[in-house]
DNA sequence: TCATGTGAAAGCCTTCACAGCG
DNA sequence: CGCTGTGAAGGCTTTCACATGA
């Protein structure tokens, strides 16, 4: 399994297959690189650029097949058995759950951990939510690898090296916490305030 | 009111920031860019280049001042006046003004508005929800130039042009939509699946 | 010696310019 | 013509290498 794409074309592949999936309802079987553009603010000539590191072709009068496009880009960035896990199922775990479910992905939350005894055998959206101390377990008997985080900030000390231990190599992190990992640990981090002061910095200007 | 910082550098700036503001408290009056760096995992030599920008000066043997530093960095990024508004008071809203309020941030979510009627009137966490057809007049009055906007995906063609018209110009997008806007107006999307899917690419390689 | 300060180099990503083809 | 395909140029960001000073 090779990962030789740059960080941000993976991203846009993502963004590009999930628009080529509600335009493959419409029977076009065709896109432009200048539609799928227009769609994501980005220019035609990085569409092209970022398909053309998939080795996909077009056909210059038609465009791209929808459907060779999502095949090809479904090969490339996904994984097989990308187990996810939740830790943390409060108001904020909960809605991340229903906004995944909703949005029928391939990837989904597999199971929810919780350190708190009231939140416990509680479920959501299907998923039951077990403590914190089956998590070890589980992520092995599921070769879980990633993990989203979405705990208060003060149980990070407590809980970050229980999912490294048990062998999380992907976090997911929406606590305000910045977590220290090591190299083989991907982790992404999701703060508001931080995306809030860069948006303040970058309007008003 | 220039903002000629790039963009990665205002995001670890206002990194930086919140942890010179906890490291304030430990009475230790000077940093080395060394620690700063351990901290976030980023290299020291790329924190002194970014305070390099700010132009603050560091002592050889002492380091850099944390007060001066979290005041030159504030002189530099903030904004007077930023207003945030809530769109949305659904779940997701509701977990996103707790995060904030526990933050102690200087910014802070001063309204919310809800397309449901069922919503208009609660209340959450001191903020109370008015209905979206408010919000043009709200945002007049204050001033608001920033809009935070947690509703679901299908209410996105109906809300974001009463967002434009209004004169909001900073969209922090936790719908998984494209937001299409003019130019003037920064938008940062916070879509969970295209994480997960990035993390799932660059885990397991 | 061990810190900061900084121009220059390296690396990464986007955009250009243009070739090729239906 | 207007599309795709693509090496090369350009621009942005990080990192290096080393000057400087206590």
């Amino acid at each position: 399994m090779e990962n030789d794409l740059p960080g941000n074309t993976v991203v846009r592949l993502s963004q590009y297959r999930r628009l080529l999936e509600k335009y493959k309802y419409l029977d076009e079987p065709y896109i432009f690189s200048h539609d799928l553009a227009r769609m994501l603010d980005v220019k035609a000539v990085q569409v092209r650029h970022d398909l053309m590191l998939l080795g996909i072709s077009g056909d210059r009068r038609k465009g791209y097949s929808v459907t060779a496009l999502i095949d090809k880009i479904s090969e490339k960035i996904d994984r097989p058995e990308q187990n996810i896990i939740l830790v943390g199922l409060g108001r904020l775990g909960m809605s991340l759950v229903k906004y995944l479910k909703d949005s029928n992905a391939r990837l989904d939350v597999a199971a929810a951990f919780d350190i708190d005894p009231a939140k416990i055998n509680h479920s959501c959206e299907g998923i039951s939510c077990s403590s914190i101390t089956n998590l070890p377990d589980y992520v092995r008997q599921h070769d879980t690898t990633i993990a989203i985080l979405a705990i208060p900030p003060e149980d990070v000390n407590d809980i970050l090296p229980i999912l490294l231990d048990a062998g999380i190599k992907g976090i997911l992190n929406y606590t305000s916490e910045h977590l220290a990992v090591p190299d083989n640990v991907f982790v992404r981090n999701v703060d508001m305030l931080t995306f809030l002061e860069e948006i303040a910095y970058f309007t008003n200007s």
